[in-house]
DNA sequence: ATGAAAGCGCTAACAA
DNA sequence: TTGTTAGCGCTTTCAT
């Protein structure tokens, strides 16, 4: 008794409560519960109860045009940044009765253009998106259109819809001001995509806080990855060092990003920290049993899906109070791949 | 032209071909295509691609009680294992218009069933499951009932369902080998929960291994790990420290547990590899970036998840072609974390 | 080879 | 307050 049936009908319940499948329907429905007579209700749900009734919500969505599903468009979950937040989702989803649907889109547009097109197929009620610069516009337009999208790790300029993203040029401000703490001067940045926001803003923060401190900004020591992904940090590192500029410190703008940096300046005699400092973004898991283990800095990927998810909600049951961006604040985890330049430079002499 | 619009419907498409509605739907469905004329099935077919028609799949599935979903229960969508496992599953069923539904149990058996049941309420059309130990007689009623179901990682000992498993066993017997053939003796096993299969398998494993080679077996160098989880490991490996019993090598049933062991030996002032060696069982993410570099065995994860979801689609289908469980194989990935032994044992004067 | 009609399980507009 | 009716979009007998 009381146990999921999943053969039970509006109907099987109507008929043993002796009343019609549109009573059920109303006594089940939070909103036309209070129409219907206390007696009546009672019995219902009473013999719903024992019936072991649910509701099937493939037939309540073809009526009601709502599928109680959110899609979900990523990258890639295998990216580490990626599991948390989709955990963030899902944990606040399932409470409500509302399920994720998941779609990978390696970066590519064509294949998130697909997974948008089978995912809206599939009559999701909203998006929550970490989009492919690529396909910006289009998801514009579907905000335009007003499907309710939420976006996550990277905003629109621009554009007002929703988004959550860390706090991406404070965050890099963050760590160019722990590496001069530590006395460093002549750092490099390599820095994410510009086409997406957080390698904009993470780009931006470092200019900030360089200029902030006085310290030249040369062209030279600022080169660019063609993604986040693991593995395209190795060019942009590759060519820092062959342009024969002095640094003792490297911001990468993100943790996957650092790790090809270490790398390359291992292959090329240079050790961290001793030789040169590297600090990344993200804190991704396992960033503490890195070798060295990595400076970064943290903010909080479970939260970013969370929040999504509950500003997705919002926007779909029409709530307008919800902030239109969320900024989330981040934090700088000191660990073992940054240090004091072997080499100090000068200390200023004054403040 | 073409583009997927998704307010048409099989209507819409009829009035503009001058058929009916049940027609377009037959020329629609492979199955039911033949039994109609060449012409008019063009026609049809036309005037969809023209209206950007696309059938949905829920109001199929509310008739044909087919929802073109899969559900997939695992512990921890954050234990790197399952990342690329869930990407072979959703590589796999998104061509063929399959939709993976996601649950994470954290291994808790309440969450799990809770799990079950929200997939089941979805009418999810089968099931990819990493179950607890706790609910393997449900999962094993389940499959009774004729559920579609399929394990992935472990299987149930005298169930005769489906599963993709990595050959633990072999695994286990290649890591302490690897081991013996560095010089080791004296070989230590972190096991994992013995109410799983791969806790038990690894444990055999090591054990045959060990007998193959004239090893002494002694029970004070096994202990056992609560679960697979990071920071289960911590807790044995200070036991096998505690118990005062030599040993130069660790082999632990995951990496996870082997990154717990390496930690926890260090905290007691034993540096890895050069005191004792650790090998671990997954090769998960960045294994080669930890410090040490982790020795581990290796499968493929996401070809796990790959081969689980065809199983699953042939077992839907019908198709008693498809074996009943699939054993990939293992490979040794040879890295930092093992070397020689400090203090050479003696060697054995025969083969 | 195709049309007609019914119905999957549910909810909502309309009645009473 | 509750029953009646219709219909979401699709497939599938049953006719023709």
């Amino acid at each position: 008794m009381g146990e999921h049936r999943p053969g039970v009908t509006v109907r099987d319940v109507a008929e043993k409560a002796g009343v019609h499948p549109g009573t059920v329907s109303r006594v089940l429905n939070p909103g036309q519960r209070h129409r219907i007579s206390e007696e009546t209700a009672l019995r219902v749900e009473q013999v719903a109860q024992e019936l072991g009734y649910r509701a099937n919500p493939l037939a309540r969505g073809l009526r009601t045009r709502q599928s109680s599903t959110i899609g979900v468009v990523i990258p890639d979950l295998t990216n580490p940044l990626f599991p948390p937040m989709v955990r963030g989702i899902e944990d606040y989803l399932h409470p409500l009765g509302y399920t994720a649907l998941l779609t990978n889109t390696d970066s590519e547009p064509q294949r998130e253009l697909r997974g948008l097109a089978a995912l809206t197929l599939r009559r999701v009620d909203g998006f929550i998106i970490a989009p492919t610069s690529a396909n910006l516009r289009i998801v514009e337009g579907m905000i335009n259109d007003g499907v309710p999208v939420v976006l996550v790790n990277r905003s629109i300029e621009g554009v007002g819809g929703f988004a959550v993203t860390p706090d991406d040029r404070q965050g890099a401000s963050s760590a160019v001001e722990h590496l001069v703490a530590l006395g460093h001067r002549s750092i490099a940045h390599v820095a994410g995509p510009q086409s997406l926001s957080p390698g904009q803003e993470r780009y931006r923060g470092f200019l900030q806080a360089m200029r902030e401190h006085e310290l030249p900004v040369r062209k030279s020591l600022v080169t660019f990855a063609q993604s986040f992904a693991g593995g395209a940090g190795v060019a942009p590192a590759r060519e820092l060092l062959e342009r024969g500029e002095q640094f003792t410190a490297v911001f990468a703008a993100n943790d996957l990003l650092a790790l090809d940096c270490i790398k390359t300046l291992k292959a090329a005699g240079l050790r961290c920290p001793r030789d040169v400092s590297v600090i990344g973004f993200n804190d991704m898991p396992y960033a503490d049993q890195f070798n060295p283990p990595l400076t970064t800095i943290r903010f909080s990927h479970y939260d970013i899906g969370r929040h999504a998810a509950e500003m997705l909600l919002g926007e779909i049951n029409g709530e307008r109070s919800s902030p239109r961006t969320l900024v989330l604040s981040t934090e700088l985890v000191e660990r073992g791949s940054s240090g004091p330049p072997a080499l100090p430079s000068r200390s200023r002499g004054s403040a």
